[in-house]
DNA sequence: ATTTAAAAAATGAACGTTCATTCATAAATT
DNA sequence: AATTTATGAATGAACGTTCATTTTTTAAAT
């Protein structure tokens, strides 16, 4: 095989491993030597490719997150009505936590814990902004509700995190029809009533 | 002094220090040593009050979510109606997370990460049963959306946790006239429209 | 009140383990 | 043969926990 392409897949593997042993155990309490393991590589050689572990994680974050956006926004343009955009950004983001599990889970525990650095946070926000500038469109047609964007978010996005976390405890099981009711919880809980 | 105060004093202090150094640095990243320093007590001295690291955190997190949910039930009576209990409960649930953001920032780190053990987690739930007990009711009345309540949490609670989070890395500051915006979205979002 | 000795609480240095990282050596690729 | 990539044992720092010792508290005796 290529050595490009091996390289490649062994960074991947890496990332792979991190993101799955984070889930599961936390970042600290994932070791280095594991996530060689579960990778097929030896210790050493992933110095080869972060810088250390903080890297690692910072590193996997941020490709995370882009697939995350890419996926959010791949159906998306901009010729759509507020509602339309609205509705088709939604199902991607809900798609993507449904089909990519491990990856949201992975970004949603990025988010609610300091297992990031600040930097590379503020650079996986800024991916977002598709969907930020479609709500300000949304305000100024007096479609959504004048109110914040971090607001808009916290009622129409963030729920679903929460939604999969219950459903990787098993307390719950996510399907068409519940993701039709989330859908119509965070319709309703921003648009703005004539 | 009593040696009984005493002795609740030095477990205060013990709690108090996991949540502010957990709250800055994660659980795996805060060392006893660190703990003991900010409490002003030995190392040795925790392993009189805890059994070890996991048990503290394990009561600190049950210690905190009693708190939260004695707090948020503190003005609700069985006799109000579904919407005025629904509103009294939501905004002392407001209220703990603006006056007492450092339990309620640490209560989202332990509800996202795998930082709990699932005992004492199940332990912390169920003492929010009466606001379940409160949307079976709203359900049965057709004043709440017929959703589960995983769903209904989702979209009526979960949120404020989103914003504080905001909040501590300084994207927003949460605000009377905010706070009555998230009450309105939340709101909206699970009652049922006639 | 004061003394005293037994009991309880607290200390912190020491221990054994775990972990992130390094680097001399080996394998693979060019 | 030269260069690049990978290895994994070795290193040293950091950590959770223990326990021999010290300090504080208690309460009985004076």
């Amino acid at each position: 095989m290529a050595k490009l392409q091996k390289s490649i897949d062994k960074r991947k593997a890496l990332i792979k491993a991190t993101i799955e042993l984070v889930n599961n155990n936390g970042f600290h309490a994932t070791p280095m030597s594991k996530i060689a393991k579960m990778a097929n590589v030896s210790p050493g050689t992933i110095y080869l490719y972060f810088e250390n572990k903080q890297d690692l994680v910072n590193q996997t974050y941020i490709e995370v997150k882009t697939e995350y956006t890419n996926y959010a926004f791949k159906t998306y343009d901009l010729t759509m009505t507020v509602a339309e955009g609205f509705k088709t950004i939604w199902f991607r983001i809900a798609d993507f936590k449904l089909n990519e599990c491990e990856n949201a889970l992975f970004l949603a525990q990025c988010d609610n814990t300091p297992m990031i650095d600040e930097e590379s946070r503020q650079e996986g926000i800024k991916h977002l902004q598709p969907l930020l500038d479609l709500w300000t469109r949304g305000k100024n047609e007096s479609l959504i509700k004048p109110i914040s964007n971090h607001m808009l978010y916290a009622y129409a996005i963030n729920p679903l995190s929460f939604l999969l976390m219950s459903q990787k405890r098993g307390a719950i099981k996510l399907n068409k029809k519940n993701m039709e009711e989330a859908f119509e919880a965070a319709w309703t809980s921003i648009k703005l009533n004539k």
